[in-house]
DNA sequence: CGTAATGTTGACAAGGGTCAAGCTTAGTGG
DNA sequence: CCACTAAGCTTGACCCTTGTCAACATTACG
């Protein structure tokens, strides 16, 4: 177990030979860096805000959601990760967000050189967080609670590889709290969507995209 | 003229020898790569969405801000950017986002690189851009207009050195844009917190933070 | 089968958007 | 130097979307 995360909730180390895995580790970087994989429980802490930040995570297997609080309790979630996706860029060596399991999450730990070596490697993905968390802040902004979801569903279907149905890991709190919404809209967005016939609700965490144009067109 | 921004709205290479610049370089990578300075009148555009990104940018003088359109013409302004601060990240290679001046600015390019060489140095910048902007989406997807107007406030004012009194270099509609409000929210909540006397409008473009623990703590 | 967690729906309220009018300021030309 | 104009800003009235509160339904789990 690493120091660092040694006094995490049950995060346990994963038995040795795990077998193969689907997932494109960090090339290069991957080989050089001591990482191992880590398992943590759903809605454990991965890391909270505060902490020193001495490593890169990509998810193996589940899904994750990392957000900010204000002091109240409302709460942000700026991004959720799935397999092979990365998360913990921090500046200033501190982590100024919380991270935690949303299901059972395989995650692979990635500890932090002196830097200069690898940030070729780390820019690329820092970028591409960036443009993401600015295309979330159009959404968020500028967009009303139908188009939000919109956005939301076509960019979960894109995640998981274009198939019209899709499994949502999270529940209708982290999507609020992704959107800026409350449970109560994002619910009733469904309805409304399920009523248009702009989808089937399997059950509460399976939709299927039955007119993606229509909901894609929403997103403009 | 660099090609890469001969088509813009007459930005002028400026006169050779402009004098002393009291803003700090991009170590290294500035003698290493060819930059220049551009001069943009208010509203020009400095580059657009889909343009091929060829440099980053640091403000000598003015201001800029970087946005986002949808169809319809809905804007949310991700950043300003004042004397000393670094614009233009992109993933992929690729401008997702407008950059204009906000009144007459000066803009050092710094061409970018084959990269690999100079990712160590642009890397903590990204991910400072990427802190904030994430900081950025709780305001807007959390806060209600008076936390918003309020955390708008305080930062601006720590981005000018921390003085009580400040300019915003800015008009309403960019505040508003930035904020996720329309130019009427925003104008309702500084004459309340003129009222309140939180603040002083020395004139419309001149605010001084006269109750500036009240103004923090409503961000929280 | 019973209980707790999660999700849905309805009634109502409020924050912020929309529309419209008036005010202020800066720039321009007589 | 002043009047005119246009752009930007402020304020008011009204309405709509979304939040709040509450009840109920559904699902998951022991």
């Amino acid at each position: 177990m690493s120091a660092t995360l040694a006094h995490r909730p049950s995060p346990q180390k994963s038995p040795a030979g795990t077998g193969s895995r689907a997932i494109p580790i960090l090339p290069g970087f991957a080989a050089a860096q001591q990482q191992q994989l880590m398992l943590f429980p759903a809605n454990s802490e991965i890391y909270g805000q505060g902490e020193k930040a001495v490593a890169l995570y990509q998810v193996e297997f589940g899904a994750v959601r990392v957000f900010r609080l204000l002091s109240d309790g409302r709460r942000q979630i700026s991004g959720f990760y799935v397999a092979g996706e990365v998360f913990g860029f921090e500046a200033d060596g501190y982590h100024h967000f919380f991270a935690e399991a949303i299901c059972s999450a395989g995650v692979r730990a990635y500890r932090l050189p002196p830097s200069v070596e690898v940030a070729h490697e780390i820019l690329p993905l820092a970028l591409q967080a960036l443009v993401r968390t600015q295309e979330h802040l159009l959404v968020i902004g500028r967009q009303n609670a139908a188009e939000r979801v919109a956005a939301f569903l076509v960019d979960m279907m894109e995640r998981q590889g274009g198939l019209r149905q899709i499994e949502l890991v999270m529940q209708r709190t982290d999507i609020g709290d992704y959107l800026g919404l409350t449970i109560e809209t994002v619910s009733r967005t469904f309805s409304r969507f399920k009523e248009a016939g702009y989808i089937r609700l399997v059950n509460s965490r399976t939709v299927e995209l039955v007119k993606l144009d229509a909901l894609r067109s929403l997103c403009e």
